[in-house]
DNA sequence: TGATTTTTAGAGTAATTACTCTAGGAGTCA
DNA sequence: TGACTCCTAGAGTAATTACTCTAAAAATCA
């Protein structure tokens, strides 16, 4: 029933995010719909106009989880919250991933991620804000803004990452949700210092619920059993 | 006087930094050495072996300094210290920005990556965990791991990150100098809840030396003045 | 000097790939 | 029914690009 503007943007989703979108191309995307490259350009009358509408869903699919209202901010709902919020930016991790070149390619896009960026920056910046209004989070204003780029930094680079790390993750479904945790673990580490109060109460426990039940520096450092280490003296 | 081959090296490096890889074929750099195609192929069998041998290039070079002995390390030499390893990155910029195609392109080179993140963080780790034993870092063992990742992890995606927000990065030299700054203030941030000692006392200096002249949020939101903003209603 | 190896040029190619073009089916509306 | 628009097929193409091949210059060596 979905049109089939809908079905090349889905599938395409999912092969850049597999394949890379430098891997993927026009044809390809035609060929596992089942449809003929003229009929995909019609509907695009370009490769890069399906990322730039894959974007647009990202984006807006961000900015709608980031506007949601979201009442009294306990640290560990903000926490829950940011979890989605990675999971969010893993469906779209093609994009993160070949960023630099996406901009590089098209102005307009690049603009238009500028100015997504300022957004997420600005809302991350009133959740941090509130939860320091509250007492949960202790820190100066130049804390918070360096909190908040770090945080920024880690989630849109960790899919990236955990890909650069592992590359079978792509793949394997379950080892994609326990590389999130451990994400999700990461920010818990960046705020720990600054937790007061109500959060710091919670703060085991979730560190608990986040940490990789296969330790944190096993599966980023990848000692995969059956995984041969090369090289290095 | 430099060997062809190393020369092929110099001029790949700086093509794929400013235009990267994917955009950079190899009768460019042919074209760029003034020679021909045919000899770039006598001196590398085809593209991905330069990529190679440039890993091989910045892994080595990094190592070397991480591994040059530094007697007694103070907070503020640790600083300076890796500030050289960013710089150091930042010259090699073009890997991690493609890291992922490159490791999923070529198997052996991601078993390469893969030792030389672990070395590169093992050996972080044993800086922390001097500092630490210094008293100049306080924090347990858990907390360092957290650290050590989260330093990585802005340290490897710094210059694309920066490439990202503001294009004309490459492009601009002195930029460059302020953005490598800013990277080493974010690893400030990062730091600071653990800081004792020494380190307190010149923190202050510290921040005000690598906080961007034009000051932080400034450039990593990109309000650059002259540069329109669009989108975003 | 001549023989041999290393390095280079440069024309060429096979494959890929983003994209076009024409023509025809399918739905809609009069 | 016919006209008109929307959607689709599929053959085709121009351009790019990683890479090859042959032959000759240059360096090395006996």
């Amino acid at each position: 029933m979905t049109s089939t503007k809908e079905r090349i943007l889905n599938t395409s989703l999912a092969l850049f995010n597999r394949q890379g979108e430098r891997n993927v191309t026009t044809n390809h995307i035609a060929d596992a719909l089942g449809i003929s490259p003229g009929n995909l350009y019609y509907h695009f009358r370009n490769k890069g106009t399906i990322v730039s509408a894959l974007f647009e869903r990202y984006s807006q699919h961000l900015l709608t989880l980031l506007e949601a209202p979201q009442g009294p901010l306990t640290w560990t709902i903000k926490t829950y919250y940011f979890e989605g919020l990675l999971a969010s930016m893993w469906q779209y991790r093609f994009f993160h991933r070949d960023l630099t070149h996406f901009l590089h390619a098209d102005a307009e896009l690049a603009a238009r991620y500028q100015a997504f960026v300022e957004i997420v920056l600005e809302r991350g910046r009133v959740i941090y804000g509130e939860l320091r209004s509250s007492g949960i989070l202790e820190l100066d204003d130049e804390q918070l803004q360096g909190l908040m780029v770090n945080t920024w930094v880690l989630m849109s680079s960790w899919a990236g990452l955990v890909h650069g790390l592992r590359p079978d993750a792509a793949a394997d479904e379950s080892l994609d949700e326990s590389l999130m945790r451990h994400g999700v673990y990461q920010i818990i580490c960046l705020e720990e210092p600054f937790l007061r109060g109500e959060a710091r109460e919670h703060l085991e426990e979730m560190k608990a619920r986040y940490r990789a039940a296969n330790n944190t520096s096993t599966l980023l450092l990848g000692h995969v059993p059956g995984l041969d280490r090369t090289g290095s003296e």
